[in-house]
DNA sequence: AATTGCCGGATTGTCGGACAATTATTGTCG
DNA sequence: CGACAATAATTGTCCGACAATCCGGCAATT
């Protein structure tokens, strides 16, 4: 077998979702935003119905929102929303994080949080934000269970339009990373009770701190 | 306000997707089934597109399983799957049960027990099931957010594609909600280390029948 | 002034047909 | 029997069409 490039085998279908998806995570479009099926289509080059299937996809993600004979609309999310995806991460992360005391391997939470110091230090706002994001989708995965993280990517998705519609990073880059780094130490140590409740402070900053910016905006 | 009948506002392609989710649950396609859109379209007498966007649905809910240019087949279980779920639903419904035994409101999951243990007396197997899994849902419901439970949903409908394939319902329905009304007490007393070991039990041994008769199948 | 009724443009939902690309099946030949 | 070419079945994508629905404005009514 010689080494060939792999070549792109995904359907329309799927680049327009893809491209879709990129334009909500940078904040092109902005909740409550409608996306019109004719006006995709044109812009794209493809046809209403490769749209159509693409808005789905999103919808399925629950990055849109779609009400009948309206047409889908980017999604934006309240204030409770906010709290309940929160709240839920609290329990996927709390439920990794005791598999990460217990003794399963820590060496994935390690590499997520060495690129997140990395992408922190570099201020690339969106980049930083997925890498934080990875950090935390890392914890669940300490489950070993696809279907948890599965679980957690949605919600974390729905969070990364939030955040991308208010585009600042927070300049406490290295706070955070040191947040985390302390969380992954106590964890090390295997000290259950003190991991769960560092976990919880800093998910609850971070619930207040994307709270008050959706407020603001 | 007077009270109205309420219009069916129901989009053709919901109604494919919900004649085709019945037919799932209830087992008249087995898992591994392919479902060919010309040959749906012709069934239910509407446009193939219209199929296309039932099927997605499905698909996104994991009921059905798509590969490029090979169409949509019912969604089979590995073992490894169904041991992901029952992990995945011990820790969520865990979650719900600590939140029990901490004081939350325990009447919906009183009304779920007794709901099951209605429809068990009753010898459907479709309805049972469903009322079984109504109760578990019904214990994430007492995290009080509507994201876990949508999570939860998406786990045991999954589940229902494998029971249904096998289509008899375990005789001891007896036993199973007696062992329900024992978790529910043991949550009423506010035991919650008793309670979990109740419900790790519980699902384990709800696991072992599940794989065993998949694996029969 | 507020409500109602109606009109017209914009948009979605659904339909039917078409065709290339891909996959599956069949038949043939060595 | 296996490789291989011809054939059929199926999906992915496109196009055009039309009814149903939504929305804003405007006139008529109370």
């Amino acid at each position: 077998m010689v080494d060939v490039p792999d070549i792109d085998r995904s359907s329309t279908t799927d680049r327009v979702a893809g491209a879709l998806r990129e334009m909500l995570f940078s904040g092109d479009l902005a909740p409550g935003e409608p996306l019109r099926e004719v006006s995709l289509a044109d812009s794209f080059h493809v046809a209403r119905s490769t749209v159509r299937e693409a808005l789905q996809v999103l919808t399925a993600e629950g990055l849109l929102t779609r009400e009948p004979n309206k047409g889908a609309t980017v999604t934006a999310l309240s204030e409770h929303d906010i709290a309940e995806i929160f709240e839920a991460r609290l329990v996927l992360e709390s439920a990794g994080v005791r598999a990460g005391t217990a003794g399963a391997d820590l060496s994935p939470v390690t590499a997520a949080l060495s690129a997140y110091a990395e992408a922190a230090a570099a201020e690339d706002a969106v980049v930083a934000t997925h890498a934080h994001l990875e950090f935390h989708t890392s914890l669940v995965a300490l489950l070993g269970n696809s279907r948890l993280v599965a679980s957690a990517d949605a919600l974390t998705a729905d969070l990364r339009l939030a955040l991308a519609s208010v585009e600042r990073q927070r300049r406490n880059a290295r706070q955070q990373v040191s947040a985390h780094r302390r969380l992954l130490t106590l964890m090390r140590a295997g000290d259950e009770h003190a991991a769960l409740e560092e976990l919880q402070a800093h998910l609850g900053a971070a619930r207040l701190s994307v709270t008050e910016r959706v407020r603001g905006a």
